[in-house]
DNA sequence: GACGTTGATGTTACACTATAACGAAAAGAG
DNA sequence: CTCTTTTCGTTATAGTGTAACATCAACGTC
């Protein structure tokens, strides 16, 4: 069983993908001793209900969408906490908020994100870490947080533009 | 003649660096035919006159300590402007604009960027452009424009704290 | 259940980052 | 000089993110 590496299908199950998300959450907070709250909970499935990169305003406006007014602290509050579990990442380079969809938990993956539709493949790659090492390490320079992220055409956006 | 891999000593040649920055943008410019104006030259000799990344309204600061009334549109158009020209770089992960001090132009380096200090090392390596290649590849994903960079703490803050 | 402690949320206000739109001014071409 | 293009000034506003403080809910303890 290896995992899937590329873009999810546009038809692939996507009920399943939220609720395994959810489980992995709630396992993810009890491990911690952490709470899933309701808010909490909330914003990880609005996250989840698509694989593209939302910001935090936009998970501001489907919230007031479901009938509860909220102020921005309230989902900055939840995406900090959601980051800090490891369930979900911040896109320096949208200023926009993904769903962690990584292999394992408290990594620094890379982000593929398509410029189009802002759909968001995130890679655990070992080359990658390898080579930023080493080109680090002669600098005499501590790395704590390694941000990679490429901007691009993911591959339905590109044969949209094909066709 | 080999480049300097490291950061700036806290002691180089400060006046010569600034002196060779607006060289290259002289050239830079020249070479497309583009007019290196005094807001641009300006806002240039402001990000050459540290290593560190500043915010766009702490160039504004600076335009204004120096008597000139300037709106942030002034310092975001001449920002823009030396970003198409190569000769500044916008780091996502702080919101901040660093002077090019990479090899060439037209490539797209890593960044270390200190926490504390803000200073910036612009990196070119090739060993890091291959592996995010070969990872990206698998992927049917196009890449445009490829984000790296590294948090943490600079040797010069990093002997100050253990200091 | 009453109580205190801790963590989570509500609320207001504000700071920081960035761009749209439009007109005036300056630079270069003929 | 006049036309054209680029740059700049100005105003207003959009978008992103936090500080500060009050309130409320959960949990353990007695």
């Amino acid at each position: 069983m290896e995992t899937d590496p590329g873009f999810p299908a546009r038809d692939h199950d996507h009920p399943a993908c939220i609720a395994q998300g959810l489980d992995r959450a709630q396992a993810a907070c009890r491990s911690r001793g952490a709470r899933l709250t309701d808010q909490r909970r909330r914003v990880l499935e609005i996250l989840l209900s698509s694989h593209v990169a939302m910001g935090a305003y936009d998970i501001l406006d489907r919230l007031s969408r479901d009938g509860r007014r909220t102020a921005p602290m309230t989902v900055y509050r939840a995406l900090e906490f959601l980051i800090d579990v490891g369930l979900v990442h911040r896109l320096a380079s949208l200023n926009a908020f993904a769903v962690c969809h990584g292999p394992a938990d408290g990594h620094s993956g890379q982000f593929l994100i398509c410029r189009r539709c802002r759909a968001v493949l995130e890679l655990a790659d070992a080359g990658v870490d390898t080579a930023i090492g080493a080109a680090v390490g002669p600098t005499g320079f501590a790395p704590v947080e390694r941000i990679v992220e490429v901007l691009g055409d993911c591959p339905d956006c590109r044969s949209d533009a094909n066709g």
